[in-house]
DNA sequence: GTGGTCTAGACCACA
DNA sequence: GTGGTCTAGACCACG
């Protein structure tokens, strides 16, 4: 799993983190009972402070993704994997709905619309399966 | 041109009410070489002080969307008009660009979320016509 | 004489007016004696308001560029062009203050500076008196 | 670094601070990749409040000199030093054109305008070195 | 009346 | 410790 992160981002590095992190489950990259980076590795990788990583693993504890184990590190939970690929859907319905007000103060009509994401979607899958 | 202001909101307000001016400007309630409300009046209207409506206008007026005429008040420009047009355009297809990116994410097919959509716009023009 | 006035410049417009006509009494296209344009008619030309004009007006007699006489306008005074015509040296002289200080701030040397004056006054002279 | 505020200069304190900084830059003093003086520190050090050290700095940072990084403070830009750098030689040019059109209207000639930077530019160097 | 600048002091989020 | 946002209130310059 690689993290990158932008510093000069307005997303604050932690939440940069662990959406790394979350996108790499949803992905399958990271499965059920698999061991996340450890701090100090992340730490240096994405050069960002060890309390920062810290932080981020902290919070994707809180939200019962991951579970620490003392001295072992963090680990995927068995329903982090499920939970992560369910809120996925709502976040694509989430986006569907930010992506028709972004619309709505355009000029562009709901056919024109379907046309682009028909259009955009048929490109993602050619490139996005062969990077 | 009405402006709101949800305090609960986690945006800042100054950017709540860059966000207002910019849809006015996409949706044509305010022209090239119209006048914005005054700074005071639109602190009043949204309850948050001078100060704050001021760096709003400020950060409109660094984006060249906006010109400060001393004594008289602030005017939309006139390429600032097109500009925000213009960019509402690209900023629709980078929605989309975002909406498949995390679709992808999902075990939704291009079919399912063409539907997705597709109900949604629906749901939207109606919605949006009756508001 | 022609006055134009660029509302959005920051410097205020009765600046940008007073300016106007000491370049003008610079240049000897008004000579002591002469009536400067009516307020009235210098406002709608500039298409600024007339207090503003007014102001301006106000701003050179001060300076003792100008005299009104009552009822018949403004008119340039007897000195007023020699005045204006010496402190243009003196301006001269801080402009080249200037000049050093931002080129002190570059890699640029004392003889590469002189070149560059030297080529541009070149130009400057064959295009300038063609205008 | 060091700011320095004079608070009996016309031209608002935060832009002095910015022309500061730019200097800085130019100079070389602060180079890519250089971390500012914290806005508190240099709030105390130019006696100035802190809300205006940031608004200097913002100011930079809508300039692309500059950008923050939330909790660690505000950097030089990649390009911000390469392109204040280059600015200052257009700059210059800028100033030369200003200086030949305030010296048009005078009856000092070319040649007598070359003297007098000539013996300024000696002056200059001089004292520069000296201080 | 309209914007521009500045201060003093507060609270918050991030590293 | 470092930046980000906001308020309240002040004084000034311009039109």
């Amino acid at each position: 799993m690689i993290i990158t992160i932008d510093l000069y981002n307005s997303t604050p590095a932690y939440l940069q983190i662990t959406d790394a992190v979350r996108e790499a489950i949803a992905l399958g990259s990271l499965q059920a009972g698999d061991k996340l980076p450890p701090i100090r590795e992340t730490a240096v990788n994405t050069r960002v402070n060890r309390n920062t990583v810290s932080r981020a693993y902290l919070e994707l504890e809180h939200q019962g993704l991951v579970q620490a184990r003392q001295g072992s590190g963090f680990f995927v939970t068995e329903d982090g994997a499920e939970q992560e690929k369910l809120s996925r859907r709502e976040s694509v319905k989430a986006k569907i709905g930010e992506l028709l007000a972004e619309a709505s103060l355009t000029d562009i009509t709901a056919e024109e619309l379907l046309k682009l994401v028909e259009n955009e979607a048929n490109d993602f899958e050619k490139e996005g399966k062969s990077k």
